[in-house]
DNA sequence: ATATATTTTTAAGTGAACTTAAATATTAAA
DNA sequence: TTTAATATTTAAGTTCACTTAAAAATATAT
C-alpha cells in the first residue's frame, strides 16, 4: 500500500490546476497513483482541516491557506531538486523522486539555509520557477507547450516537465536541454508530432513528449 | 501517536548496545519514546525479518544483517549531520533531529554523493566516527566518559553526547568544544560532579552532563 | 429524453504501528 | 525461598491511509 501524506495532495491539487483546468477526483488519483475512493477520504479530511473547499461531486479549489500550503511545499521540492543536481552532480532525472521524499522531511529553516546557500536560485534544474519564503514566484515569460507551435515558428526550450523520469532520460538523448534555441520544421497533423531543427540537428518529438516540453517563443 | 520505523528501531538496539550492554525492549521503548507492547511487536517482525535475534523474555541481539542496516542508517545520520552543520551551518542543537527525518528519505546514491561532496568526513560534528560505505568505521583512539576521570587526568573533548539537545546547548554556553584540551581540577565524590579547567576558564559539570561528555585521555 | 457509460461516493475491510490494561515471567529483596 | 517489585508479553482496541465492491450521481450518446 503506498502512503501518501496530505502534503502530496495539496502540492498534486496545485499543480494539476496548472496542467487541468477543473480538478476531480479522478484525475487526483490517478496522479498519485491510488484509488479515486481514497481521494474522497482524504479532500473529506483537507476540507475540514481547510485546505480545501470541497463540496460533494463538484469540483476542488484550494482554500487561500491550502494554497499557501502548496507552494511552500513546492518551494521545497524545487529547492531539494536543484541542490542535488548543481550541488551533487546527481542525474537529472532522478531528482524529482529523491526530492518527492526529502520535501517532507525537511523543516522552513532548513530549506531556508539551503535557498541560501544556492544563492537564491530562480527556476529549478527543469525550469520550473522556485517560490520565495513569502511564496511569490519569480517573474517570467510566459511559456507554451511545444505541441502548440506551427510551422516556422521559433523559441527557446525553458521548461520539461518532470512527471516520467523516461521523458527527461529521452529529451536528454536527443539533445535537448533548457535554454536551447530552436526552430519547428515540420509538424505533422496526423500524429501531432514535431519536427524542430536545433543547432544543425534534426529531432522528431511525438506529441506526448512535445505536450510536456514548453518553450518561450521568440517574439 | 508517533510513528516509528523499523529503521529506528535498528538504529536505536544499534547505539543502545554501545551505551547499555544487554538491550532489553524497555530500554528501547524508553530511547524511542513508546509503549513496551509496541517494542514486543516489532521485534517479532524484525525477528522474522531476520534483523535481530529475539527470543521472549530474553535478550536482543542485532544479526549480522540486522547489523549492517543499523550501521547503514548511522551512516546516513551523521553524513547529514555533517552537512546540514559544514554546509547550511545551522546550530549545533538542531541538526540531530533534522538528520533524523533525512535519513529516512535520501537513497544510497543520494548519501554516497553528499559523501564524496563532504570531501569523506571522518567524524560528524558531535564527535561521532562516520561508518564508510563499506560499513567500517574510521580508526579512533579510545574514548572514555568525562565523568570517569579523576583528578588531575587530562584528556581532550572528543565527542558529546546528541541525545538531548539541551546538553549541546549547554555545553556550548559553557565553552565546550570539540578538540579542547582541559585538565579535571577537582571531582566531586558526594554528586559525581567534576569541575575541569580548559584554556582559563574552571567549568563545574554535574554528573548527568559529564557522563554525555567523552574524551582522549593523555597518555 | 432516455439509456448507457463514466465518475464519484459510500460501505466494509486491511495492514502497519501504535495504545492501554491485564496476564505472565523474571529479578530482587526480605 | 517465598514474596514483592519490575519487566515483558498478550489481548483488545485505535488511528491512518489505503483497498475493493456496490451504490449513487453526473455526463454523454443515441
Amino acid at each position: 500500500m503506498k502512503n501518501i501524506s496530505k502534503e502530496d495532495y495539496l502540492s498534486a491539487i496545485y499543480k494539476l490546476r496548472d496542467e487541468a483546468g477543473e480538478i476531480k477526483p479522478n484525475i487526483i488519483a490517478e496522479n498519485l497513483e491510488i484509488s479515486p475512493a481514497a481521494v474522497t477520504d482524504m479532500l473529506k479530511k483537507l476540507s475540514t482541516d481547510g485546505f480545501v473547499q470541497y463540496k460533494k461531486y463538484k469540483g476542488i479549489k484550494l482554500t487561500a491557506k491550502g494554497e499557501r500550503y502548496a507552494v511552500h511545499m513546492i518551494r521545497k521540492h524545487r529547492l531539494w531538486e536543484t541542490f542535488l543536481f548543481e550541488v551533487l552532480k546527481m542525474p537529472w532525472e532522478k531528482i524529482h523522486s529523491e526530492a518527492e521524499k526529502l520535501e517532507h522531511s525537511s523543516s522552513d529553516e532548513l530549506v531556508d539555509k539551503l535557498e541560501e546557500y544556492l544563492n537564491y536560485p530562480k527556476f529549478d534544474p527543469h525550469g520550473y520557477p522556485i517560490p520565495d519564503k513569502n511564496g511569490s514566484l519569480p517573474k517570467h515569460k510566459p511559456v507554451i507547450a511545444l505541441s502548440e507551435l506551427r510551422k516556422n515558428d521559433k523559441g527557446t526550450i525553458a521548461r520539461i516537465s518532470d512527471f516520467k523520469s523516461e521523458l527527461l532520460v529521452y529529451a536528454a538523448k536527443q539533445g535537448l536541454s533548457l535554454g536551447q534555441k530552436f526552430t519547428v520544421k515540420d509538424k505533422l497533423d496526423f500524429d501531432g508530432s514535431v519536427i524542430i531543427k536545433i543547432n544543425t540537428n534534426e529531432v522528431s518529438l511525438s506529441k506526448k513528449i512535445a505536450s510536456n516540453i514548453f518553450i518561450v517563443m521568440e517574439e
